[in-house]
DNA sequence: TTAGGGTTTG
C-alpha cells in the first residue's frame, strides 16, 4: 500500500488522450473479454472503458501471467491503469480493479504487491460508481441469470459451481454445473463414459434436476482442462438451446427432444469465455447460500451415495488392482470391513484454530459438563459492563441440581447466562433462543475459552474454532490387500483435494467438511 | 509479437 514516499499519480480523462503518450487512466468497464491465449507468448485481455467524459476507449493488455490481467468479473467494474501507452500496456503496466456496485466495499483487486491507493483514488472510485449508476451503460449486454430464469435461445452469463467435467471429443468438453436453482425447463443430459469423468460420477435424482450440462467448444476446451471440480465459475455469453439433434457425443436423443442444452460457442466474441471467481467474491458468497444451504445438503447431498447404482455386470477387482488403476475410474469390489475409526462420525471433526494452528477434539457432553460445572462453582460477585442489563432467572422446577437455584442473567441482543451447568443450559434452551455462556473472572464477565461453545442456539452449538475434517483420523479399513488400505486413503484424500483445491481460506473449510463427509460416506459404503 | 469487441456452428 502507499507509503509516505509513494508517487502521486495523475489520471488522464479519456477524452484527452494523445496518440503516442504514456498515461494513467481509470474508467468503468463497459465490455470485457476474459484473458485468452494470443498467437504470441502472452494471454490477451480486451476491454472497453468509459468515464465522466463519456468517451469509450478500448484497451488491450498482453501479459504472460493470467494473474497480472485485470480481474474483471462484470461490466460496471472499475479499473485503474498505470503507465499504459495509448491503452496498450507497456513496461511498468499495472492495473487495479474494483467492484462497480455503489456502496460495495472499495477493495482493490490486483496482483501487484505494492500499489498506490490514497483517499483521492477512493473518492474517484466512488464518484465513478455514482456516475455509472446514473448512466445507461450496459443496456445491450448479457447479464447474469440463474438457471431458474433461463430463457431458451437466450445468451446469458451463468454464475455456478463446477461439479464434474468430461471431454466429449477433441473440440468439446462437458462441464456439469449448478447454481442451486432449478431450471423450469427440462435439462438435456449428455452421456459420457464414466472413466473420462473428473469429479463426481453420479448424483441423486434430486440434485441431477439442478445440474446443467454445459458444452464448451474449441478455445474454451483448453481453459476447461485446467478447471477443478468444486471451483466457482462465471461462464460468459452462454447459450441455452432447446433440442438435442445438435448435441455431440452420446445423448439419449430419442428421449430428450426439446430438452434444454447449454453451449459456449468457440471464439471470444461477445466476451465469450470462462472466468474463475475467487472464493471471497460477493457473487460466490451469494451462490453458496443456495448451493450449500442445509436443505440441499440433507436432502440432496447425503442420499446421493445410496442412490448410486452399481452395474453388476462389471468385473470384480481386488483392492490392489484399484490401487494400480489411478483416480477417476469406476470399480466393482467386494471387501470386508475389518475395523474403522472413528466409530462415530463426529470424532472425525476437530476444532481447528487458524491462528495458532492447534487442533483439538470436539468435546463430548461429558467434557462440556465438567467445563461448565467448574465454571459454575466460581460465580462470585461480578460487575457487568454498563451496556448490559442484568437480573436473575429461576430454573424450572423439574430442573436438575439444587432446588430453587437462580441464575444470573445478562441481557444483550442475546441472553448471557452466568454460572449455569451444561444440563441447566439445555433446560433453558426450551425458553430462550440464543444463549451465550459466560463466567465470572476476576470480578468481570468473560467468555469461556474456545474449547466450549460460545453460543447455544436451539440444538446447535457454535464454536470459535473452525471445524476441521481430520483426514488421518478416519481410516483403518482393512481388506484383502493390506497395502490397498493406504492407497484407498490416499485416493480419497486426492478426491477431497480435487473437490476443494489446496490453498482455500478458512471460510472454505466448512464446504470442505461437507464434501469430505460425502466422500467418507461413499467410502464406508464401498467398504461394506 | 500477440489483437485491434461485434454480425454467435456444434
Amino acid at each position: 500500500l502507499s507509503s509516505a514516499k509513494a508517487p502521486k499519480y495523475t489520471y488522464a480523462k479519456l477524452d484527452s488522450l494523445k496518440a503516442g503518450s504514456v498515461v494513467n487512466v481509470y474508467g468503468v468497464v463497459v465490455f470485457f473479454k476474459q484473458p485468452f491465449k494470443s498467437r504470441g507468448t502472452d494471454f490477451c485481455s480486451s476491454l472497453k472503458i468509459t468515464d465522466h467524459s463519456n468517451e469509450k476507449i478500448g484497451c488491450t493488455i498482453f501479459c504472460e501471467k493470467l494473474e497480472d490481467h485485470p480481474k474483471i468479473f462484470r461490466n460496471g467494474d472499475i479499473v485503474l491503469f498505470n503507465k499504459s501507452i495509448t491503452l496498450v500496456n507497456t513496461f511498468g503496466f499495472s492495473v487495479v480493479t474494483f467492484d462497480g456496485v455503489k456502496g460495495a466495499p472499495v477493495e482493490p483487486r490486483t496482483s501487484s504487491r505494492s500499489f498506490h491507493f490514497d483517499p483521492d483514488d477512493q473518492r474517484t472510485v466512488e464518484e465513478l460508481r455514482s456516475w455509472a449508476a446514473s448512466q445507461a451503460l450496459f443496456a445491450s449486454v448479457t447479464s447474469t441469470v440463474p438457471l431458474s430464469a433461463v430463457q431458451p435461445k437466450a445468451y446469458f452469463d451463468l454464475t455456478c459451481q463446477l461439479l464434474a467435467k468430461a471431454p466429449v471429443d477433441t473440440t468439446c468438453t462437458l462441464l456439469r454445473v449448478w447454481d442451486g436453482t432449478r431450471c423450469p425447463h427440462t435439462l438435456l443430459k449428455v452421456i459420457v463414459e464414466p472413466h473420462v469423468t473428473e469429479g463426481q460420477l453420479s448424483f441423486s435424482k434430486e440434485r441431477e434436476n439442478l445440474i446443467a450440462d454445459v458444452l464448451v467448444y474449441d478455445n474454451h476446451v483448453e481453459v476447461a482442462r485446467k478447471l477443478k471440480p468444486g471451483v466457482f465459475l462465471r461462464i460468459y455469453n452462454l447459450r441455452a438451446i432447446a433440442g438435442s439433434s445438435t448435441v455431440p457425443g452420446l445423448t439419449r436423443s430419442q428421449l430428450q427432444v426439446d430438452h434444454l442444452a447449454f453451449h459456449l460457442h468457440g471464439g471470444t466474441s461477445y466476451g465469450r469465455g470462462i472466468g474463475i471467481l475467487p472464493d471471497n467474491s460477493p457473487d460466490v458468497q451469494e451462490l453458496k447460500r443456495y448451493v450449500f444451504n442445509d436443505e440441499h445438503f440433507s436432502s440432496v447431498g447425503w442420499c446421493l451415495c445410496s442412490e448410486r447404482s452399481c452395474g453388476h455386470d462389471m468385473q470384480k477387482v481386488t483392492l490392489s488392482e484399484v490401487k494400480r488403476s489411478g483416480l477417476g475410474r469406476v470399480h466393482h469390489v467386494r471387501a470386508q470391513l475389518k475395523a474403522y475409526e472413528p466409530h462415530r462420525l463426529h470424532e472425525a471433526l476437530k476444532l481447528y484454530c487458524s491462528k495458532c494452528k492447534s487442533m483439538q477434539d470436539v468435546p463430548d457432553d461429558e467434557l462440556l459438563e465438567s467445563i461448565f460445572s467448574e465454571a459454575s462453582k466460581d460465580c462470585g460477585p461480578c460487575s457487568p459492563p454498563p451496556w448490559v442489563l442484568s437480573g436473575q432467572v429461576s430454573l424450572p422446577r423439574h430442573a436438575p441440581g439444587p432446588s430453587n437455584r437462580a441464575l444470573t442473567v445478562y441481557l444483550l441482543t442475546q441472553l448471557m447466562f452466568e454460572g449455569s451447568t451444561l444440563e441447566e443450559m439445555c433446560q433453558l434452551m426450551a425458553s430462550y433462543q440464543n444463549i451465550i455462556p459466560v463466567r465470572a473472572s476476576g470480578g468481570h464477565l468473560s467468555l469461556f475459552d474456545l474449547s466450549a461453545p460460545f453460543l447455544f442456539r436451539g440444538r446447535k452449538r457454535y464454536y470459535g474454532f473452525t471445524f476441521f475434517f481430520h483426514q488421518e483420523s478416519f481410516f483403518g479399513v482393512s481388506a484383502e490387500d493390506a497395502s490397498a488400505n493406504q492407497e484407498a486413503q490416499n485416493s480419497i484424500c486426492q478426491i477431497m483435494d480435487s473437490l476443494c483445491p489446496p490453498g482455500g481460506n478458512v471460510a472454505s473449510w466448512s464446504e470442505k467438511l461437507r464434501m469430505c463427509a460425502l466422500n467418507l460416506h461413499v467410502f464406508f459404503k464401498k467398504g461394506q
